[in-house]
DNA sequence: CACCTCCATGTAATCGTTTACGAAGCGCAG
DNA sequence: CTGCGCTTCGTAAACGATTACATGGAGGTG
């Protein structure tokens, strides 16, 4: 079996390869009925393009590379998710790398041609690299964090407005003490979120303090250390801005553990599918992750008909997608035996 | 750029195409000397062998085909990390489906030729086809459920021992009335973990009754839905056994809007990552994820080297790995609110 | 009727490797 | 000195598609 090429087809049908091939792909200069019968004959012997032999010809392979740095954040199998659907919708396949070490991905994949396209999910190379043009032939485009080393076209969700809405949503339900577990330091989109919460404090009149601000590093566990670093403080916060929902979850465990240090409102960023089973639900703000994925296919797309020569110069101005702000039991529900109203609320 | 192929390789090195090849290739043919002049030039040139061309000729690709029915269950990103690892290990890239028509994209790949294995995870297939060997030259594995319609080598956990030992642990807190939240009606494994359950309760004396097993889909909503159900019982359950931790989350999340109906405990399976992070904690069952990948890689693996002969008369005995009991808050906690010890336990 | 155009198809080159086969070069035994 | 075997490498034939170019015939025009 799976020995049935263009030529078996041809000879069924009577006609020559060159003919085969162009009505498989639809070619205009193809009468009708002679592609019905190269069709059949097709059918009839079970015959399947061979992938190697098309994509070595033709160039072109309708796989388009999906490079993450972890799969431990529900966010990024959320992206993938989309991500492939948005492919497949247009015809393309999904080739995967989960890997922290993105930049040598990206050469191979692109070296070998093995993907016509790549999408750079979450990845903060070395901030040491200058950002270069990759020698590359194919589009590169980026979701959510904007990559050091290499300077490809962003897509990324407005991050400090995001912050910002969700500090300004506690700073209206009466908070003065807001706490936040950073992204870890460094990080693009760590500065984006820490930097539209203080603007919201600003914004508000009340002075950013340092010491209510505990890097994390967009994990649970990290939510958790920080916020114990948190509660200790001297003067400790009545609401906690935590970076992302995996960061604000490990904040609420650790909130529980200690529940004499009395009611704490928490919020997060991302709106993981979990967000809104967790307990207390998670006030959060939701990334647009179908749009981000449906763009950034387009962009690759268009990268990958248009030719590579679309104007990466974009590429220091990041395409701002906006989210949405959800508002759970985590900061809100008054009747929450642990997280409610705080004592001083206007 | 990337014009450079073994030929200009070659002219570089002084030799000829062959003899790059069998450089590059690691072929014991080849003199030491000759290896590191190649091997320099390719260097020098920036040399990167296609990978289309390569897997033409050579007839393997160096990758998997990893077909997923969803990403909604972190246990399939789970899944998807350590296999990508697995792989990665040994040399191998990973191409992803994620699609409810696993069948279609089986033949796909593998008539394409497109990669040289394929891991099919959680797939049921269609009930309807009976099981029979695929007509693909590749080998086929698939993890967690055995397809129906494809007869493959399966490696999954103890489903029905896992259910067995978690029942027993909630009979051993003293629990008369367990539910049940199954899996979806007709799946393998939904079936193998509503045995176990059932087992251990016979084997406690206990009739099983019928009406605290309710069905539920894999799912939080489900979850959520079943638990409405089971509560609302003329004689609810004491104890609630979901058949993952999914389902178990929507579970508890239920179970918060019904204080009224009184503290219960609820265990879930898989372990995903989150299972120690909602409130209360999740007592469940611990997938041997890594095994599972690990495992099934290697088998792929040899089927690749050895060559199709594989025997699949295996097919139809799934290989067992065992998992292990986790105790958390959700069954235990006796200083848990919501869920404390049952009165009556002895 | 000769000629030009255009459409559908066939011929053959080509993509960049791997690899079967053959040919040097060398050492060594007879 | 001849011949044989082994190592090391070059020549060229695949691998299975796509596609530039050539071709033959139908149809239209002067």
């Amino acid at each position: 079996m799976k020995k049935v090429s263009v030529h078996h087809v041809a000879a069924d049908a009577g006609v020559s390869t060159a003919t085969v091939s162009r009505a498989l792909n639809d070619h205009p200069t193809v009468t009708a009925e002679t592609r019905a019968r190269v069709l059949a004959s097709a059918k009839r012997l079970g015959y399947t393009p061979s992938f190697a032999a098309r994509s070595l010809r033709s160039r072109r392979t309708g796989v388009l590379g999906l490079i993450l740095p972890s799969l431990r954040n529900p966010f990024f199998p959320e992206l993938i998710d989309h991500t492939t659907r948005a492919a497949e919708r247009v015809g393309f396949g999904i080739s995967l790398a989960v890997t922290e070490n993105a930049e040598q991905h990206v050469l191979s994949m692109a070296g070998q041609g093995s993907v016509d396209g790549i999408i750079l999910v979450g990845t903060d190379t070395d901030p040491e690299a200058p950002k270069r043009e990759l020698p590359v032939p194919v589009p590169l485009v980026s979701i959510d964090r904007a990559p050091r080393g290499i300077a490809t076209d962003v897509f990324q969700v407005d991050n400090a407005e995001g912050a910002r809405s969700i500090t300004e949503h506690l700073l209206a339900l009466g908070h003065h003490r807001i706490g936040h577990i950073s992204g870890p330091i460094g990080t693009e989109v760590g500065a984006a979120r820490r930097g539209g919460y203080e603007r919201a404090l600003r914004s508000a009149g009340i002075p950013v303090d340092p010491t209510l601000i505990v890097p994390g590093a967009f994990s649970e566990r990290s939510g958790f250390a920080a916020t114990r670093i948190l509660m200790a403080r001297e003067n400790p916060p009545t609401a906690i801005f935590a970076a992302n929902d995996m960061t604000a979850i490990g904040c609420l465990s650790a909130l529980r553990q200690q529940r004499a240090a009395g009611p704490v409102a928490v919020a997060g960023f991302d709106d993981i599918g979990l967000a809104g089973y967790v307990w207390p639900a998670l006030t959060t703000y939701r990334q647009p992750i179908a749009e981000l994925a449906v763009r950034s296919v387009e962009r690759v797309l268009h990268g990958i008909t248009v030719g590579t020569a679309i104007p990466r110069a974009l590429a220091r101005a990041p395409t701002l997608i906006p989210g949405i702000l959800v508002v759970r039991e985590s900061t809100l529900d008054p009747h929450h035996p642990l997280i409610p109203l705080p004592q001083g609320a206007s």
